[in-house]
RNA sequence: GGCCCGUUCGUCUAGCGGUUCAGGACAUCUCCCUUUCACGGAGAAGAUCACGGGUUCAAAUCCCGUACGGGUCACCA
């Protein structure tokens, strides 16, 4: 497989949101077919018919689009949900026609058998060993010779029953003591032995295949070279080895990512989680349809989609340097699959949120003026226009890990103070303060109101009445903003402009005394 | 419980037999800057490299065992 073109695909399961361990692992493949200039696809395996959620393969298509980790092939390329490439269809249930014909080759082989036992059969065998001591029974080699299956039944029995349309499901005849081995290229030689895997089903009573069947066969027939996936694939790696084998296809390259790890406790980071933690585990919001929940996303917490990407690359990979800061591109230049990290990677929202600062720093100017002017819109409803955008950043950028922080840090830009911080009022404001303010207002409206004159005419006076900038200064701040924090409250006066700061004055005045 | 995988500062990690009594980042703390809050700068603290045995002149690095953690054991993926 060493001269083969590199091709990888990611593979989800549309049975709700995409999370963000998920979505690492669409990148790691990504970032490995782009390093290496191969493709990555997008396909979508959904032969559990029970578990189909309505929206979900458009958020997969989305949530990708949205990261911009792009398909070149599969679905979702150019964020269409659409089949596009020469191996269409790309969604597992289009292409259930295609997979009994390997069902049947590997039952020409002798590598797999008809078994007829029923689910309520099944059930009560489990049962059973259960009670006997035996948490789980499997359906083995060993196991297999006391059930309902071609194996056991007479043949003119099987015939007949699968003339007569009896349900049926075709199962893997796995060899009884086998060690199965295989490289994996994180973890290394991986070995099991056969005793310990069990008849897995391969074709279900619905027609449909399942995952291992369809996996393996999807894989070779889109020529995937490398298949990169989570840990928790890797008890049934062995399996697909198996498969290879008993196909006679080339086994493509095995890479079992590590987890991400909950931050609290133990356990993988599930769905399930939530909001739960305090943070998103998706990557856009998700309105369950059925609980009429909304789990909250990335995106919509302020995440720019670099900042949410290089933070999933850094869970469980590192570049080697002391670089941290990647955009896409470095990313894929950066890559190797043999620096990711073996163990399971505990997720930590305030590096998070670390990462999307320095990306909030790296972006231009002009970008960041158009965001704030469209959350300061959707927040306020104020229009406020490119210079004031651009003014109120070099305020407020330094203090802001999103661009909504710049927004939110300071709603008295767009309305005058409805209250005065009580506490600061209670230390600061004195029998004095309005007379100094009214002292005030009149120098600076000499002033061209620009933040250096503002605090060059405040400074003045401060030297001329031999007070204090702790007496005067949170006094101005409280009058103007209704609070004693934030930036140069003569660059917020700057902005606000001299009429509105007049009037603010007046009202802190006629309220404070 | 069986099987498989893993184990370096609180967290993410660097490290691939000697140049490391272990480096960086987040978080924490201190100081400076700022008469606010942040940002920024400087610094501190924080890991006997899970533990126990080997191998070797030399081990965080190789081997074995133990402990702990995780994953997985469906006609789900």
């Amino acid at each position: 497989m060493s001269d083969r073109r590199v091709r990888v695909r990611f593979a989800p399961s549309p049975t709700g949101p995409l999370h963000m361990g998920g979505v690492r692992t669409a990148l790691y493949n990504y970032l490995f077919a782009k390093k290496l200039g191969g493709d990555f696809l997008l396909r979508i395996e959904d032969t559990d018919q029970t578990r189909f959620v309505p929206g979900a393969e458009q958020y997969i298509v989305d949530a990708l689009a949205w990261c911009g980790i792009s398909p070149d092939e599969g679905i979702g390329v150019n964020g269409q949900i659409a089949d596009h490439g020469p191996h269409a269809p790309y969604r597992q249930s289009d292409r259930k026609p295609l997979y009994r014909a390997f069902a049947d080759q590997l039952l020409a082989a002798g590598h797999a058998y008809y078994a007829f036992d029923t689910p309520e059969e099944l059930e009560a065998v489990r049962e059973r060993s259960k009670s006997a001591g035996n948490p789980n029974w499997q359906y083995n080699s060993i196991t297999r010779t006391s059930m309902k299956n071609s194996l056991t039944l007479p043949e003119d029995e099987v015939a007949r029953r699968l003339d007569a349309g009896d349900a049926y499901v075709i199962r893997v005849k796995m060899p009884r003591n086998e060690e199965v081995k295989f490289e994996d290229r994180i973890r290394g030689w991986v070995s099991v032995n056969t005793l310990n895997l069990d008849d897995k089903v391969l074709l279900k009573g619905d027609g449909m295949p399942t995952y291992h069947l369809a996996n393996v066969v999807d894989d070779h027939l889109m020529e995937i070279t490398h298949v990169i996936r989570g840990e928790e694939w890797l008890p049934s790696a062995p399996l697909h080895v198996l498969l290879y084998r008993f196909f006679g296809w080339e086994q493509p390259e095995f890479a079992h990512l590590p987890l991400l790890l909950r931050p609290d406790g133990n356990g993988k980071l599930s769905k399930r989680d939530g909001d739960r933690l305090g943070f998103p585990v998706f990557p856009l919001n998700w309105a369950n349809a059925e609980t009429g929940e909304t789990a909250s996303g990335y995106r919509e917490r302020g995440f720019y989609p670099e900042g949410f990407v290089n933070m999933l690359a850094f869970l469980g990979w590192n570049p080697g340097t002391n670089q941290e800061i990647f955009s896409l591109d470095e990313l894929i230049e950066a890559f190797s699959i043999d620096k990711v990290h073996k163990a399971g990677a505990r997720f930590d929202f305030e590096k998070a949120k670390w990462f999307n600062q320095q990306h909030l720093r790296q972006r231009s100017p002009e970008v960041l003026a158009a965001e704030y002017q469209a959350g300061v819109a959707a927040a306020f409803g104020a229009a406020v226009d490119t210079d004031f955008a651009a003014k109120a950043l070099t305020l407020f950028l330094d203090r802001s890990e999103f661009i909504s922080d710049a927004v939110h840090a300071a709603p008295y830009l767009f309305a005058k103070p409805a209250e005065y911080d009580s506490v600061m009022v209670g230390k600061k404001w004195t029998s004095e303060s309005a007379g100094h303010l009214r002292s005030l207002v009149p120098l600076w409206a000499a002033s061209n109101y620009s933040e250096p004159a503002l605090e060059e005419a405040f400074k003045a006076f401060l030297t001329e009445t031999g007070l204090g900038f702790g007496a005067v200064g949170p006094v101005v701040r409280l009058a103007v903003a209704g609070t004693t924090q934030g930036p140069s409250i003569f660059g917020v006066m700057e902005l606000l402009g001299r009429s509105e700061c007049e009037a603010r004055i007046e009202k802190a005045i006629a309220t404070l005394g």
